[in-house]
DNA sequence: ATGTCACCTGGTAGGTGA
């Protein structure tokens, strides 16, 4: 079974290219990102009416997220238990045997700034969180836009990168201790091409040049990575005529 | 190349966030 996370900003822009990227994936869950809907006005009946159950977690204008899957979602959680939080950033769903978290992680803007400080007290939530899931459900996925390089061949340009928002030593640590609870990102089960990126920037005609980051990642628990069989980022959605910034990463599980 | 996009407010441009 397939499953995917999009950061699709702005879900009512691009409704018609998501429902058309799942008729031709056919994916068993789809996670997204920066829906940018309020709950009241996600499109539920043209996703239902596609096929996918939904569930969802959105606000004005920012953020936002949601999951899509072929079976139905039980035990829904919202955001972080515990972590006050008024940004709509987490959707975790039982589906399909496995435990699902969706998570669109703070951007952080810049080190030093107010948002980089939110960015690491959610990161601290977001980990002690996981932590306690991976012992009520050891098959577990974490997806989403992380907003974090992991490593420097994760971008295009690392010495222009270098020390930036996306590619500090705090943001890696931080993923490198998601890691360490028991997750490996799928991503790097396997021999890459270079320079794959899952994000790049509209400026600069950014994707034209392959100068990109890769910010969009997939962590499996331990007792699902032998069934780990593919995980690739399609780029192809990035090139329609009004794509999002980010492209669709996928993972293949066997059984 | 300061090269874009999406959304808001408050209007038909400017600010914010990414």
């Amino acid at each position: 079974m397939k499953l995917a996370t999009w950061n699709v900003n702005s879900l009512a822009v691009r409704l018609p290219q998501m429902l058309d990227w799942l008729a031709v994936q056919q994916p068993e869950v789809l996670v997204l990102q920066e829906t940018k809907l309020t709950d009241d006005k996600f499109p539920q009946a043209e996703i239902t009416a596609a096929g996918w159950h939904s569930v969802w977690f959105g606000q004005k204008t920012y953020n936002g997220v949601a999951l899509l899957s072929r079976d139905a979602p039980t035990d829904v959680v919202r955001n972080i238990p515990g972590f006050a939080d008024e940004q709509a950033r987490v959707i975790a769903a039982t589906v399909s045997g496995l435990r699902v978290i969706g998570a669109y992680f703070p951007n952080g803007q810049a080190p030093g700034s107010d948002k980089f400080a939110y960015k690491m007290a959610w990161l601290q939530a977001l980990r002690s969180w996981v932590q306690d899931e991976l012992t009520r459900h050891p098959r577990l996925v974490l997806m989403g836009d992380y907003n974090i390089a992991p490593e420097d061949r994760d971008v295009h340009d690392p010495v222009a990168w270098a020390g930036q928002i996306h590619c500090t030593d705090e943001e890696r640590a931080h993923f490198r201790a998601l890691l360490s609870l028991g997750l490996v990102d799928a991503f790097r089960l396997f021999e890459q091409p270079p320079r794959i990126w899952s994000w790049w920037d509209y400026r600069n005609l950014a994707f034209r040049k392959n100068q990109g980051l890769r910010i969009d990642h997939i962590l499996v628990s331990t007792p699902l990575q032998p069934l780990v069989a593919a995980c690739t980022v399609d780029k192809l959605p990035r090139k329609n005529e009004r794509p999002s910034d980010h492209a669709p990463v996928l993972v293949e599980l066997t059984g």
